[in-house]
RNA sequence: GGAGGGGUGGCAGAGUGGUCGAAUGCACUGGUCUUGAAAACCAGCGUACCGCAAGGUACCGGGGGUUCGAAUCCCUCCCCCUCCGCCA
């Protein structure tokens, strides 16, 4: 949710983020400062009959008492009127608000100034390379057969068990898995406090990091208990401290959590989605910080250094991508996205995703700090990140560390998790 | 799942229909006193919204209702505690 008062003081800003983001009108951002201007005249109103109310009520009170049982039930006539009013001024000033907030709900954040303006997924920039893609003088495989012919992973079991996107990992294949949640978790909590957050969650925590209402159709949902199985740990992470005031003192707080995630990726097919490019569960190591409104940019590269650390350590080829304006995901200000070079698909593959939400998110979250030197409470910044997501990880680590005998060669830093050098 | 008891300000804890946004204590902040500190005393001390301001409105777990008037009565949902049942 953006600030009303910017888009009351400085809509020009606004509509010209919509246009770069791709909205064709910018009509939402009117239609927003009308809405405001009518709610507060319709609470304005109904705040001022209700005084009147209260007042009555309180003479009343006082005339009873003396024992002025005539006067007293002159004035509570008078009351029938008045309260019908003041519900007609209740109701408008309730609709009026719910308007308003379907309308901020369907404003996007504004880029930040560093973000390049462009319309999709060719615009993003390419700010960084690093690592040797592979070459070879026989044929890369796919992950999916090496996995299938080295019997790591059983994709046709997963699909009578579950359904497609529901794999069995098996043997060394699950312990792949679990060498590399711990080594990310292990990475990641030097710097981050280790959470293991529930794995479902309700629907206010849905809402207060943007699952819904929009993305509703992305997530499962258990309806006899109306909870949601985590998309990410992105939703209980950054819900934590939802509705609390922090102290300034005790930011940045940096969190960090390994969970399953459940996705019904509904209208993905075809050739990009084989194997492990996309899941309906896969497991993720996410980060998330919350930080004073000066330095979540800052935050923003450490945490994005943090995950390219990774990446690096597993000896893997990546790029970071800027993403434009057009690209970038409704709540983010500024967001990259990690890729890392598919030696047996020959494509990159999106890694991790990391993202500065700015106030976006705490705003309709409502979680705040107060400052050290006094006054109001102000809101913080929010961000997240995957360090990393585990199905390409594994799909690269396959292909491009494969050997002409289809036996994988380890990166070093997995071989103490896993105990051994290769998988054959 | 069944029965019962509870949810009040940072914490503890009064308040069961009428100036209650809410006593009191603790904590915290400022001041007086003091060489300094403690103690004592005095003052302050929630959040959001409306308003240029004065001021007003809302919030006593959430939502709804009764009433001229609700922290207080009713309904409903959530959460916590105790006992029983079940279970890892």
């Amino acid at each position: 949710m953006l600030d009303l008062r910017i888009i009351r003081e400085d809509p020009d800003r606004i509509r010209q983020a919509l246009r770069d983001r791709g909205f064709t009108h910018t009509t939402p951002v009117d239609e927003v400062i009308q809405a405001d201007a009518q709610r507060r005249h319709f609470v304005t109103q109904q705040q001022a009959l209700r005084a009147q109310v209260k007042q009555t009520a309180r003479s009343i009170g006082t005339l009873m008492r003396q024992g002025k049982r005539q006067e007293a039930d002159q004035l509570i006539a008078d009351q029938a009127r008045l309260k019908q009013n003041g519900k007609e001024f209740a109701a408008k000033a309730a609709e009026t608000d719910e308007t308003l907030r379907a309308l901020l709900l369907s404003l996007p954040n504004v880029p930040h100034e560093s973000v390049p303006v462009g319309r999709d997924a060719a615009d993003n920039a390419v700010v960084h390379a690093q690592g040797e893609m592979p070459e070879a003088d026989f044929e890369l495989l796919p992950h999916w057969e090496l996995a299938e012919h080295l019997g790591l992973i059983d994709f046709a079991r997963g699909s009578k068990v579950a359904g497609a996107g529901f794999p069995f990992y098996v043997g060394m294949g699950a312990r792949l898995q679990r060498a590399l949640i711990q080594f990310f978790l292990d990475q990641a909590a030097r710097f981050y406090t280790e959470i293991q957050p529930p794995l479902f969650i309700n629907e206010d925590s849905a809402r207060g990091t943007g699952q819904l209402p929009d993305k509703e159709g992305q997530m499962y949902h258990v309806r006899i208990d109306n909870l949601y199985p985590v998309p990410t740990a992105e939703v209980p992470l950054t819900n934590y401290y939802r509705g609390e005031i922090l102290s300034e003192a005790d930011l940045p707080i940096k969190l960090c959590a390994h969970t399953p995630c459940w996705r019904r990726e509904a209208g993905s097919y075809g050739a990009h989605v084989r194997g492990l490019n996309r899941l309906h569960q896969f497991d993720k190591v996410e980060l998330v910080q919350f930080t004073h409104p000066d330095r979540s940019y800052d935050a923003l590269e450490t945490m994005r250094a943090d995950a390219e650390n990774l990446l690096t350590l597993l000896g893997l080829p990546w790029r970071r991508l800027l993403m434009c304006t057009g690209d970038m995901g409704f709540n983010q200000a500024k967001q990259y996205d990690l890729e890392v070079w598919s030696a047996g698909q020959q494509r990159w593959l999106e890694v991790s995703s990391l993202s500065n939400f700015t106030s976006y998110q705490a705003r309709r979250m409502s979680i705040r700090y107060r400052p050290a030197a006094g006054g109001k409470p102000r809101l913080v910044h929010t961000l997240n990140g995957s360090a990393l997501a585990l199905p390409r990880i594994v799909a690269v680590l396959l292909e491009n560390n494969q050997r002409p005998d289809r036996s994988i060669a380890l990166p070093e830093v997995l071989h103490s998790y896993m105990g051994i050098p290769e998988i054959r």
